[in-house]
DNA sequence: GCAAATTAATGATTTATTCAAG
DNA sequence: CTTGAATAAATCATTAATTTGC
């Protein structure tokens, strides 16, 4: 809050670097690859910024945040599960189980399934540092109940809702690409 | 591939989880979330694991790998493009830059999005591990074109390819989970 | 020359750390 | 100050190189 500045600035992505001056050797690069423009992907489109439309605000809960860039705000259901479900034993939910628990969840709020990975991922690591902080009489400091390193497969892909979202009420365009906030101090 | 003996224990995910005998103190648990069974999330529906159908091999490169659990094993194309693009400056794309990237590689190989994110995360810590194993005259041992503290929105999100996927010839199943060499010494 | 055994690379996950919104 | 979001570091696990014994 306060003295937080945003800058708008909408250069592209990679203009600070102007030709790659290194001298580098070319050791083994010769590639035969074939009809592939690199500059497609050095220069990301110069996406229009289109403003997130009139949102019809559907759900009531809490505020409808998305659609300009807030993050998550899990409404008092939604921790409460999500909490039952870390004390029932699970810590690093698989991508079947974090769609089951995003499509429980939804019913009380808006959610993603990002958010309910990003939940599991710092609660654990939390409850961790604080039981480390904890460490007056480590004599059991046994990590009970968590993952003993069962290496289980994450198997998610990248969906990128971008250009005409599929139509329905969907999270529409979400963009904070460009909008970065800088921080005064080199924190 | 000799003396890697390969246990196939199908065990479910949460059974070395008996009842959760912690007595944790249940504190400010008493959410009003009503018609929501714990125990579905808690048992993740044992999956069948199927095998593999025969694969008609259809992009012919190499190996076609996947529909089994193997990881992706890029080609010489591939590797080209994306060094090419690392040394362009890109470190960590944004999903839509991941998004189009995948496609364009998909042309000399399968692969998916997921692998352009970790190759890109991989490389980038290697080469600056191989950069700091090198720190013999550190006189300019500034990070030349890294991506300088600006944080992007990532804006992913999960989408499990389980229970019979799309029909097409997409990744079945892959389930790599309970099955895992063990190495004679500890590494 | 060739497969088994070993080692080196590197793909895939998890954990730790950091940034920043509220 | 709490905590959601993102990145970096550490770690695990698999595949390809490489070596070795025949």
């Amino acid at each position: 809050m306060g003295n937080m500045k945003v800058h708008q600035l909408a250069r592209g992505f990679w203009e600070h670097e102007p030709s790659l001056s290194l001298s580098c050797k070319p050791s083994s690069a010769n590639h035969t690859l074939s009809s592939f423009d690199l500059q497609t992907f050095i220069r990301p489109k110069t996406t229009p910024t289109k403003p997130p439309s009139s949102d019809h605000n559907s759900h009531s809960h809490q505020v409808d945040m998305q659609a300009g860039g807030t993050r998550w705000n899990p409404t008092q259901e939604q921790i409460g599960i999500l909490e039952m479900m870390y004390r029932g034993g699970i810590r690093t939910p698989t991508a079947q189980q974090i769609e089951q628990i995003t499509e429980q969840l939804g019913k009380y709020g808006k959610i993603e399934g990002k958010n309910v990975f990003y939940w599991f991922q710092n609660h654990k690591a939390r409850e961790r540092q604080k039981q480390k902080r904890n460490s007056h009489c480590p004599s059991n400091s046994r990590d009970e109940a968590d993952t003993p390193y069962k290496r289980k497969c994450r198997r998610w892909s990248f969906t990128c809702m971008e250009e005409e979202s599929i139509s329905s009420f969907k999270v529409e365009e979400t963009r904070t690409l460009e909008l970065f906030p800088l921080h005064p101090e080199g924190r």
